[in-house]
DNA sequence: CATGGGATTGACT
DNA sequence: GTCAATCCCATGC
């Protein structure tokens, strides 16, 4: 994947990247379902303006936006539009393709999905930390390679409570890897 | 410097 | 369906 990829309007992003394959060292799996997120809507981090923590979001296209949620969990985000717009894709659940065993010993849990249906689960199946944040989802240690479009669903984002209504939700139809609640098909 | 809230998950009723 | 765990950082005094 290249910087002009991810220097194209979010939502465009957002919906190409389903279908797209995330690795981590030995652990991969096609990504299933996305959100977009865009400086312009209050429920973006970057909604705020430029601080020490929003800085990334308006950073060089293709960059990794990590943070931790609920004090516990990492989650994974791609950082999009040209340099200077504060826009990302939170990356909520992939489909393992490689690394399951791996995956099962990090997660705790057997059943495959239950390895990566959600934006907290796949970070830790993929040991992805905060010491990832700002790293180049170019060059890795995250790497994400193109991969064959599905049939999209589109949705409201979960677990916000601003902008709640666009419809900026992207998941693989009939997918069992994606995170609950499912969209309507 | 103190406080409060959040792009979640899993255990429990 | 309800709820607690737990930490980064923005905000306000």
């Amino acid at each position: 994947m290249n910087e002009a990829f991810f220097a194209r309007p979010v939502l465009e992003v957002a919906r190409d990247l389903v279908g797209c394959v995330v690795a981590h060292g030995p652990a991969a799996g096609v990504i299933v379902e996305t959100e977009a997120y865009h400086e312009t809507e209050a429920a973006c981090h970057a909604h705020i303006g430029l601080t020490p923590r929003t800085r990334v979001l308006f950073a060089t296209p293709g960059t990794a936006y990590v943070y931790r949620s609920y004090g516990i969990h990492a989650l994974l985000n791609a950082v999009c539009e040209p340099e200077g717009v504060g826009a990302a894709v939170l990356i909520r659940a992939l489909e393992p393709v490689a690394g399951l065993e791996l995956m099962r010993e990090r997660r705790g849990r057997e059943r495959e999905e239950d390895l990566c249906s959600g934006p907290g689960k796949l970070t830790q199946a993929l040991a992805i930390e905060l010491g990832e944040n700002e790293t180049s989802l170019l060059r890795g240690p995250i790497a994400i390679s193109p991969g064959d479009p599905p049939p999209i669903v589109v949705g409201t984002r979960i677990g916000i409570t601003r902008a709640v209504e666009l419809p900026w939700r992207f998941c693989a139809a009939g997918s069992r890897h994606v995170s609950r609640p499912r969209p309507r098909q």
